[in-house]
DNA sequence: CTGAAAGCGCTTACAG
DNA sequence: CTGAAAGCGCTTACAG
């Protein structure tokens, strides 16, 4: 009889158990899937010896014969591991308290060119590797997500959606929280209110511009040439742009994320600008730090974690039964504005 | 012949392919894995059907086969989807940043008291869903985690290590920059200097504390009974150490970590006390935010991100070849010290 | 209630 | 250089 050597792993299987038991093989895999139709006996016997052999059924041997993996793929927008980092690790956080307690792996991607290029997302699928995708903030320009209408894969977009194309999606209301966050300082006097904007082709930095330009229209505000400017979700180049803004004489922001809100802090600091005194600033998203930094941010709640759970929890539904409908993914939280210490009224604190 | 049904998943399968080349199945296997021995016209006549039929080979009956599945697992501590949340979020870029190019999978799970009670660590590794695991910050407690080393599984621990047990990891010189991050603080002629501490069970909680109490020793300076606060690496805890620490008298502070510098700063500011004129911060880990922050943070580099690279590099050879030395594992980076704006000579900015 | 057998879709010696 | 065959470790109708 072979020996294994020492440490080296020797790998029980069905068979071995099915062996020791004296029962079929067919009979373990039946007790270890809670078939009913075993006696009580026959499963605790197996079950024994299950334990005592320290038996652990191969989950690849599994999902080849049961065609699912137990997976989900999520797949991060290129830039997430260097922009905006707290808001796409609260997604992760948010999918994986779905994904967890239903007993599915996460597997983390991100797109490069060569990713989204050679279909790299579709493999997770199409190679079988993953029951379902989770998109992250798509851009409005990544077409060849359409494609994933027309096959039936289990899958769903987050935080953006892709142009002309009715694809299932979980997303805040981007338009509404960019009007009320710069309804919030219109309310407060101001009216010269310049705007950090993010890529306007991802569906959250062209909305919340919407959102301003349209709260701006309403109370018949004008927008000055240079009063919006572009952040691309940057924290630098939120803070270039935020003196930009000062200096086309705007008394307040509205940055179209909390990250570049932070950039503009950081500007308007460096520029002795007293926030806010000088100039007021609201951003949007409200990150976990935006509470705990100083001044603490005024915001609008997005809440990406709880829409992330949402749609992890749509997908999830999803390979269960492919008819789940889109409709689940309505119940998404409302922005809410939350009112910090980065706004006061124009002009009411003494200079 | 059965059509599939409109958006159904027929799947192609090698057999198919080889079918329709007039090859076997073996053929189109071995031109798959670039095997030599093949000659290029056949080849090329695979390759070119491969790509008609829009082939896909499954990775799951690869796995299966090869008894590999290409896949890393991180595990991450219980807290890190609430506490240091920008530590873990760039521990997992790092690791990405080497699994992605080597074509791994990252598949991230967090501990929580089921998880480790029940082994399920463990069972990424026996159910092959992994090839190898990543474990980060490890908590000196997790005495299990000696068990991985009797079975010889390739794993590494990043941020951390086990009591009493010589464990493959990838870690830090906590001690060092503990050390540095104070004795900066005493070069500025503090001498009342506080400590924020993470958890003492894990070990860049521990030896970022020992190194605050050795430089203090090397000093001459004593160390009041109220010097040392717990603050749990969390935001909230930390800023109710800070306070703690101001009555005490201390007129400077060095924080375990970033997030507790983050949390101090908050305290500070809410008892109107400036930083660094009243009072000096220094933090540690260099976290992305804290060159953004104002004042902008002064701490000691920890670099997570490359540390957790290097495991992950390590983990990858190791499963290619099993005998890699853990020396690989010492090119860590040198913890630095960055001076930024939360330090000054004590009493050398006017009150 | 349980077993024998086919199948999931690959890989890899082994012949020839 | 290439094919037939066994094997990876399960699941799941189908009989009995």
């Amino acid at each position: 009889m072979r020996q294994p050597s020492v440490g080296s792993r020797k790998r029980v299987r069905m068979r071995d158990v099915a062996q020791r038991c004296g029962v079929s093989i067919s009979t373990v895999s039946l007790v270890l899937s809670g078939d009913a139709r075993i006696p009580e006996d026959t499963t605790r016997k197996v079950l024994q010896t299950v334990k005592a052999m320290e038996y652990r059924p191969s989950v690849i041997a599994r999902s080849l014969a049961r065609r699912i993996s137990r997976t989900i793929g999520v797949i991060l927008p290129e830039f997430a591991f260097n922009k905006n980092q707290s808001f796409y690790y609260q997604a992760l956080k948010g999918i994986h308290s779905e994904t967890q307690p239903a007993g599915f792996k996460m597997v983390v991607e991100a797109t490069t060119k060569g990713f989204i290029e050679r279909r790299f997302y579709l493999r997770l699928l199409k190679e079988q590797s993953a029951d379902a995708i989770i998109f992250l903030t798509p851009s409005l320009n990544d077409l060849f997500l359409s494609e994933m209408g027309k096959e039936n894969y289990p899958f769903v977009l987050v935080g953006g959606t892709v142009q002309d194309a009715d694809l299932p999606s979980a997303k805040g209301d981007d338009f509404a929280g960019g009007f009320m966050a710069t309804e919030h300082l219109i309310k407060q006097g101001h009216r010269a209110i310049g705007h950090i904007s993010g890529f306007s082709n991802y569906y959250i930095g062209a909305d919340r511009k919407r959102g301003y330009e349209e709260a701006m229209k309403k109370a018949g505000l004008p927008i000055g040439p240079d009063w919006i400017q572009e952040g691309d979700f940057d924290v630098d180049v939120s803070a270039k742009a935020a003196e930009r803004l000062v200096q086309s004489g705007v008394t307040a922001i509205f940055a179209g994320s909390d990250m570049m809100a932070y950039g503009a802090l950081k500007a308007l600091h460096d520029l002795q600008k007293r926030v806010p005194e000088d100039i007021s600033l609201v951003g949007m998203d409200d990150l976990e730090f935006s509470a705990n930094s100083r001044p603490a941010l005024t915001t609008v709640r997005y809440d990406i974690e709880k829409i992330s759970a949402l749609a992890a929890n749509f997908v999830i539904k999803q390979i269960q039964s492919p008819i789940i409908p889109k409709s689940l993914l309505k119940d998404v939280p409302a922005p809410e504005l939350i009112v910090r210490q980065t706004t006061a009224r124009r002009g009411q604190v003494a200079t």
